[in-house]
DNA sequence: AATTATTAATGGAGAAAATCGATTAATGAA
DNA sequence: TTCATTAATCGATTTTCTCCATTAATAATT
C-alpha cells in the first residue's frame, strides 16, 4: 500500500486548524505553495477530498478532520518513539543475559551477585550455565549478551575484560600420603590417581596444562560432572585433584574431608573474565559490571 | 522536533524481521544500499544503536526491537487512515447539515422527510430553521452543508438544484366579499386589507413581487411572524394574504375558517430550491437528495 | 593455509522529490 | 471601480533518495 508521509500528514494537521494555508505554512516554516502542492498530493494518493476551499475560505471536510485527528496520533506516536529511543539509560539497567561456566558458577555468583544487583538497581540479570564452547556459540548468536570465561581460551573476535585471577590447589583424600606439607610441584603427584571433570569443562584442560600432564593419563570412568562431585569422590579417596582457590574457600567443600596443598609452580593459573561480541552496543556497561565484580572480590 | 520518515520505520521493522539486510531490501524493493543507508540515518536521527551488525550476523538491539514494534504500529495505523479514506462511501451517509426557510419547513418536511430517511437509511440529518439571508451566510461559513429556499433570491456563487415549483393562492376570511369564485387578479385585491410576514421572509417578497405591490402599501403592526400565526389573522377576520400552495394542503391550515381562490397571474411564482457552496465536494450527493425530495412530492 | 562465498558498508552518479519564488486567478472589501 | 487577500500554478533549484559498483570483513571449504 502506498502511504502517506508523516510530512503531508503534518501538513493536513495544521490547515485544518488553522483553516488557512498561508499561516499553516508559515507555522510549517514553508512556503504556501509547497504546502499546497503537499495537500494535493495527499488528497490525491487518498482518493478523497480533505478540504473544501475558495480563494477566500477554507473549510475542512468531515474526512478531513477526521483524518487530521488520526495523523495527529501518528505523529506523536513517532515522537513518542524518538523520545522512547533517547532515554538516556541508566548504565547496567534493563535485561543482560549472562553466561557462566560451571567451574565459577556457583563459588563467584554467591560473592558477587548480592553487590552486583545493589550497585546496579534496575538491572534485570539472565543467567545461563553452561560450559565454554556452547557459551561462546550462544555469545555469537546474540541469545546471550556477555559470558564469564576461565583464561585462557580462543576468544576469536570477542573483547573481554579479566577481572579476578586465582592459582589451582591439589586436593588429597584427608589421611593420603601427600596430604600434608606446603608446596608441591605437579610432578611429584601420582598420574594413576588424578580424578578430572569430564570433557568440554574447560578447568579440565586448564588442570592439565598448568602441571603438563597429558588428558590420556585419566580413566574416563572417574571424570566427574562437577566440581561438587569431584570433590565428595576425592574425600571417598578415589583419587586426588586441583582446584581452583575460588572452590576452595567455598563453605561446602571446606566441610568435606580433605586436604588442600598449594602448587609450587606459580601463576596466576586461571583468570575470570567477562567477554562479549566486539560489535556489542553496551560494552560501557559490561566494563563497568567488571569492574563491579573485581572490586567485591577484592573487599572478599 | 525531527521525526523518522515511514519508510525508515518500515525498513527497521523489515530488517529487525529478517536480521539480514540483503533479504530486507529485497521484501522492500531495495537495494541493499538504500536500506543500509537508510537504517543509519535513523540511527543517527535517533542518537540510539538499533541493531548490532558484523559482515556476517545482524543482531537487533533490545531498543531495536522496541521501536521495531512500536514502528509495526504505526505504519499500521497509517495504513488504515487510508482505509478509512478510501472507504466507498455510500452516497448521503452520515452527518448533513441542513437549513430550510420557515415557510417551505413546516410543509414540506413532513411530506419528504420520511421518505428520505427510508432511501438513505445512513444519513444522519441535522436540521436548522431560519431566514434565507442567515442560512446563506451559515452555508458560506460553513456550518451548513445545503440549505433548501425559495426563488428567487441571489444565489451569489452557490449552485442549486430547483426541486419544486408552486403558485400562491389567496386566502380570504370566511364569508368575504371577495372569497368566492374562480382566479382573481392580483388587482382586484384590496391593498389595505393585505397581510404579509415580517422583514426578512422570502415570502413576504415574492408575494409583493407577484402582484407587483408595494411593501409599503401594509401596516407593520400586522406583520406576521409565521404562515400559522398569519392564517390565524386572516381567520380572524382581520385582512387577506398569499398562501402558497403547499400551505393550503396542510392540513392544520385547512381547519381554519378561510377561503382560497388561485390567483389569475400565471407561472410558478415560487421554486424550491436545494443550493450549496459551488466548492463543496458531495454536489453529487445533493443532487440524490434533490431528485429524491422531487420523486415525493411529485407522488404526492 | 589458501580459496571461495557471503555480507554490510561505502562512494559516486543519476533520478526523484521537495521546496522556493514569482505569477495568476478568484474573491471580498473599501 | 480599485485594492487586498488568498490558493493554485509554473519553472528553477536544492535536497533527498536510490542505484550500481566496489570494498572490507568474515565464515566456510578446499
Amino acid at each position: 500500500m502506498n502511504l502517506p508521509t508523516l510530512r503531508q500528514l503534518h501538513y493536513l494537521v495544521t490547515v485544518v486548524e488553522l483553516c488557512h494555508f498561508g499561516q499553516a505554512a508559515e507555522r510549517c516554516f514553508v512556503t504556501q505553495s509547497t504546502l499546497s502542492t503537499a495537500i494535493q498530493e495527499l488528497e490525491g494518493l487518498l482518493g478523497a477530498q480533505l478540504l473544501e476551499r475558495t480563494k477566500r475560505k477554507v473549510i475542512p471536510t468531515k474526512l478531513g478532520i477526521d483524518l487530521a485527528n488520526k495523523a495527529r496520533d501518528i505523529i506523536s506516536m513517532t515522537e513518542r518513539l524518538v523520545l522512547d529511543a533517547q532515554v538516556d539509560r541508566k548504565p547496567l539497567s534493563g535485561v543482560l543475559k549472562l553466561g557462566v561456566i560451571p567451574t565459577i558458577s556457583p563459588f563467584l555468583l554467591p560473592k558477587v551477585l548480592p553487590g552486583v544487583r545493589s550497585t546496579f538497581q534496575d538491572l534485570e540479570l539472565y543467567l545461563l550455565e553452561d560450559q565454554t564452547q556452547n557459551l561462546l556459540e550462544r555469545l555469537s548468536a546474540g541469545e546471550l549478551d556477555c559470558a564469564i570465561l576461565a583464561l585462557p581460551f580462543d576468544l576469536g573476535g570477542l573483547e573481554q575484560q579479566v577481572f579476578w585471577q586465582e592459582d589451582f590447589l591439589v586436593a588429597f583424600p584427608a589421611g593420603h600420603p601427600l596430604s600434608e606439607g606446603g608446596p608441591i610441584a605437579s610432578k611429584a603427584l601420582p598420574d594413576s590417581e588424578l580424578l578430572l571433570l569430564e570433557k568440554g569443562h574447560c578447568l579440565r584442560d586448564h588442570a592439565l596444562a598448568v602441571c603438563h600432564m597429558k588428558a590420556v593419563a585419566n580413566r574416563a570412568s572417574f571424570q566427574g560432572t562437577s566440581l561438587y562431585t569431584l570433590v565428595q569422590m576425592v574425600a571417598g579417596g578415589q583419587g586426588i585433584t586441583f582446584l581452583p582457590e575460588m572452590a576452595v574457600n567455598d563453605e561446602f567443600l571446606a566441610q568435606n574431608q580433605i586436604a588442600v596443598r598449594p602448587l609450587s609452580e606459580k601463576g596466576p593459573h586461571r583468570e575470570l573474565t567477562l567477554v562479549w561480541r566486539a560489535s556489542y552496543h553496551r560494552k560501557a556497561d559490561l566494563a563497568l559490571l567488571a569492574d563491579c565484580m573485581q572490586g567485591l572480590l577484592e573487599k572478599g
